[in-house]
DNA sequence: CCAATTGTTCAATAACTTTTGAACTAAGGA
DNA sequence: TCCTTAGTTCAAAAGTTATTGAACAATTGG
């Protein structure tokens, strides 16, 4: 079983920009960002909305070719496509996580910001 | 007379991808970029839809932060809020621009891109 | 086999966005 | 003043997106 994904050509700029446009989707692929190399499942977003509500905004980031998705067992193993998204739009990705990672307004998967240890 | 604009600070990611996420605003966007020092008003855009239309999406770009429109007569002088975007974004609408100059699906305002003179 | 875990699908609804045309305002030129 | 030019505003219609809950499917562990 695998999931449908688009080819590295038919990722789209203004697809991309319009499902990055979304606090719960942004929230999603900075903290993804922050866990480059670590393939994150569904539940580990639980923070951001419902079950149902995740199903949903993750299989826009997917379908955007924003991420992708693995199938292992019950659980899908999800990343970012950064070696697509940086040779279809360089620099943009990384742009848009360095500006997503200093907003404070956007939701946050840990529930808050590491704390310096006293 | 003069219209609201956000200020620097009060400008919001994903405010700012959502607006860019539009196929006929991307091309607003490269369009002002390929002129950018020359202020534009709205009718050179006309080409992208009817003047209600541009009215619209012009206006998303303002209250996004994306463009600032100064009123000189009956024509709004539009500009790119590069200065702005870059301390708040850095690297953002470089990439985005870029990406969205190569991409032969966006609308374009000078209705064909420029050809080799034979 | 049975139950738990992971995640999807479906239908309904609510909320927003885009597009349109008609009516409008405001400035500038004859 | 009257007309034109430039652009806005409004309300309606159409389309799209986000959110929810209930029902479903597939895998894994006991």
């Amino acid at each position: 079983m695998t999931l449908p994904h688009p080819t590295a050509e038919q990722i789209s700029l203004p697809n991309v920009l319009a499902v990055l446009g979304d606090p719960t989707r942004l929230a999603i692929v900075r903290y993804l960002a922050s866990k480059e190399g670590v393939p994150l499942n569904c539940s580990q977003f639980l923070d951001l909305g419902s079950k149902t509500n995740l199903s949903y905004h993750l299989a826009k980031l997917r379908e955007a070719g924003v991420t992708r998705a693995e199938v292992v067992g019950t659980s899908r193993l999800i990343t970012l496509r950064r070696d697509d998204l940086d040779r279809r739009f360089p620099g943009l990705l990384d742009s848009v996580i360095a500006a997503a990672t200093g907003d404070t307004a956007l939701p946050m998967v840990g529930g808050h910001e590491v704390e310096v240890h006293s």
